[in-house]
DNA sequence: GTCTATAGTGGGATAGAC
DNA sequence: GTCTATCCCACTATAGAC
């Protein structure tokens, strides 16, 4: 595989982001990391657009390869075990995810199918239904930027409230499954 | 009731965070919307910190006070009628919400009771259970962030994610209150 | 593919006069 | 309580030489 000079400077740029935030990420620091000057960059990419999409696109295959070594594990609840993997991912990419989640998916940008893999797994755990999902996947979010952005009194039992978001949400599917006519699909 | 020139300065803040998001807040440019200079604000605020601080108290305060109108309209099903006020007073107030969501709160700063208030009705709606309250508000600020960010699908169901998701937890409530000895408390 | 020089824009905050 | 003048900082991006 090889490796030009783009692809070094969204390595750098990826490490910039975890090692200092958002704000950490500039094309000084970048070019300084690499032991040049920041114009010489725009030799490789166009504009600092193009490094955010290519870290975001990154982003979701990681997740996705997560998410399917946790289905693969052998849970008893696929649900819990994706929601595992999505706090672990999270927390160890704060500010990835933030990246990937704050603002509207360049979509139209990012490589074909990146996205759909990453919410197929989520979906599989949930027994294909997408209300569901999405509540699921809302409260995954909320629950890692709001650990993420110490917001939590000090004293909450965070894992206890994963566990109780998570119940919820599929005891609600079991019902739904077991009651047809409420099935949308 | 006196307004200070503190007040008007810390309410043209809050207009310009509305208006032109957090970016917009710059000391120019709230001078300038009251017609004075930037530097003389500095005679009334020690700096922009502490205008930060100002608006997200007034912040709790207001959601506080959708709540508590929302729980008053004797709703069958409290916890729905929370979850809608806190729907409908984020996007109504995107920017301030994410001010207030999106880093730790200067709990030390903030006038005593302001955010115990705002966490008491959605205890209240949730039988004073702390585990589902931090559920139920872990996956509001899921389903909020995610729209206010454009994040969802454009094909999403959103209102029905938000039923499954507000109507799971409620559900698991009503069943651990039957089940006392899954009670934390 | 790298460099220097620089344009252009914006920010928070202070000193000291009035 | 307001002003002018100013400091110091930072950023993205381009032009043109080598």
């Amino acid at each position: 595989m090889i490796v030009t000079r783009r692809d070094e400077i969204v390595e750098a740029a990826g490490v910039l982001l975890e090692q200092h935030g958002r704000d950490g990420v500039t094309m000084r620091a970048i070019a300084e990391s690499l032991g040049i000057r920041a114009p010489s960059l725009y030799k490789h990419i166009a504009d600092k657009h193009e490094l955010e999409v290519a870290l975001i696109a990154d982003g979701f295959v990681q997740q996705a390869d997560a998410f399917e070594k946790a289905l693969a594990g052998g849970n008893d609840v696929p649900a819990m075990a994706i929601a595992d993997a999505y706090r672990t991912w999270a927390l160890d990419h704060p500010h990835l995810y933030r990246l990937m989640t704050d603002q509207p998916l360049p979509r139209d940008e990012l490589p074909e199918g990146v996205e759909e893999r990453s919410v197929a797994y989520v979906l599989e755990a949930l027994a294909g239904d997408r209300d569901c999902a999405r509540a699921a996947w809302a409260f995954a979010h909320g629950m890692v930027t709001l650990e993420l952005a110490d917001r939590f009194p000090p004293d909450a039992d965070i894992a206890a409230a994963w566990r109780t978001g998570i119940e919820s949400i599929v005891a609600n599917v079991a019902a739904t499954q077991n009651d047809p006519q409420g099935d949308q699909k």
